[in-house]
DNA sequence: AAGCAGAGGTAAGGTCTC
DNA sequence: CCAAGAGACCTTACCTCT
């Protein structure tokens, strides 16, 4: 999907259209202040509030990361990831809006929807992406595949009013470049004869799977194109990056690969973590911490519970001010989906951590996670928690 | 008794993606 | 004075069992 959150605030506020905008930041829901009449007559409509009325990002004050950035505010070098400081430096005229991830997610199934009405074998890639199988589907193979990528978004933008790009290829690796190629709004057919011309000049990092520390390492072994990737020997490869990631590589510079669609699959851990909006200290801040780290616990009990999940690995993850990061995690014999549990566990492994410097983030991560079918039948059973966990918590 | 190989689990850290 | 949150997967190390 293209620019798919700022896109999806964009159809609540659409005299939002053209000018530069970026979704992220606070932890806020929906700004609440400016759905109100600014004289108190109560609500008004979100497409009625005039423009000059949207926060801007020069008075953004707070950290967090933008998310996704409107297509006008890209041009000012404005991106996914970035700081919101750096941001509001490079665009302070922007308007930011906060993360709606209910109406996200609502708009997300409403468009992988209409994908399976006209090709039901998918793989799910977070909320805005997806692969399609076009094999089986009927005319999928016409001119390329063109002919129903064009028929999925028009149908995506009938019922969503969303635009989105395409990639068709002849495996998943080639599909997901393709789709980068016509953005936004694009179709991008790449065969298997366009390797040479088509991938081999692009650079390493644009292989999904190659981030910023293999393309580092890429560069200092002289490697900064797919074609020169591809004309290193495998073992040599190999050798500087592993047997799997080695073979993995040299197969992608390739354009090889055979990995499924798969249409279904369990989730291998479920957490929530949280960056304070000031750095807190174990000692100093240890009510507070306290209350968070409880608040984090009772969230993912309440997760594992509505997925219909319970857990053997208990984790906590932490980020010190300087931004090094710990887990620990522990694993205990009887998988749990309560809260006081997590605590308790959560609390042990919290104790094998330094805890001398200010924390930025916290978090808990439960792994290991079985089926629990009754979970939606009897969503937190009322028993009792146990002792209380005071000495557990002693460093909070 | 000591040594080794392979499988499988646990733990910690790291990388990558959206 | 910065750098989110959720999740998948990999590597390495260590331990246990056979």
């Amino acid at each position: 999907m293209d620019a798919f959150y700022a896109s999806v605030e964009l159809l609540r506020y659409p005299q939002l259209k053209g000018l530069p905008v970026v979704i992220g930041g606070g932890r806020r829901k929906v700004d609440d202040a400016l759905l109100q009449h600014p004289d108190g007559s109560g609500p008004r409509e979100p497409c009625f509030i005039p423009v000059s009325e949207f926060p801007l990002l020069k008075d953004y004050v707070g950290r967090g990361v933008i998310t996704t950035a409107t297509y006008p505010a890209r041009r000012f070098g404005v991106g996914s990831a970035m700081g919101m400081m750096k941001a509001a430096k490079l665009c302070p005229q922007a308007i930011v809006l906060p993360v709606d991830f209910e109406e996200v997610r609502k708009y997300s199934r409403m468009f992988k929807n209409a994908i399976t009405e006209i090709a039901p074998v998918t793989q799910d890639r977070g909320v805005d992406e997806v692969y399609i199988d076009f094999t089986d589907v009927p005319g999928g193979q016409r001119e390329g595949g063109r002919v129903l990528a064009r028929l999925i978004q028009k149908s995506i933008f009938e019922k969503t009013g969303l635009t989105c790009s395409i990639g068709v290829a002849p495996n998943r690796l080639l599909a997901k470049m393709a789709s980068e190629f016509n953005k936004p709004n694009g179709i991008s057919i790449v065969y298997e004869e366009d390797l040479q011309s088509t991938i081999w000049p692009l650079h390493v990092r644009k292989i999904n799977g190659i981030g910023p520390k293999a393309g580092e390492k890429l560069a200092r072994l002289g490697i900064e194109t797919i074609g020169q990737l591809a004309a290193q020997d495998e073992r040599w490869l190999i050798s500087h990056f592993g047997k799997s990631t080695g073979a993995w590589m040299h197969r992608a510079a390739w354009g090889r690969d055979d990995s499924p669609v798969v249409t279904e699959s369990e989730p291998v851990s479920i957490s929530r973590e949280t960056t304070f909006e000031r750095d807190l200290h174990a000692v100093h801040d240890r009510a507070e911490l306290g209350r968070i780290f409880t608040a984090l616990c009772e969230q993912v009990a309440q997760d594992l519970q509505r997925k219909g999940y319970a857990g053997r690995t208990i984790g906590i993850k932490l980020r010190y001010a300087d931004f090094r990061g710990a887990t620990r995690d522990q694993t205990i014999a009887q998988a749990t989906q309560d809260a006081a549990m997590l605590r308790r566990v959560a609390g042990q492994c919290l104790k094998r951590v330094p805890l001398q410097q200010r924390l930025r983030l916290l978090g808990v991560r439960v792994a290991s996670l079985v089926p629990v079918a009754e979970a939606a039948l009897h969503p937190a059973a009322a028993h009792s928690p146990g002792p209380a966990q005071g000495d557990t918590l002693g460093l909070f």
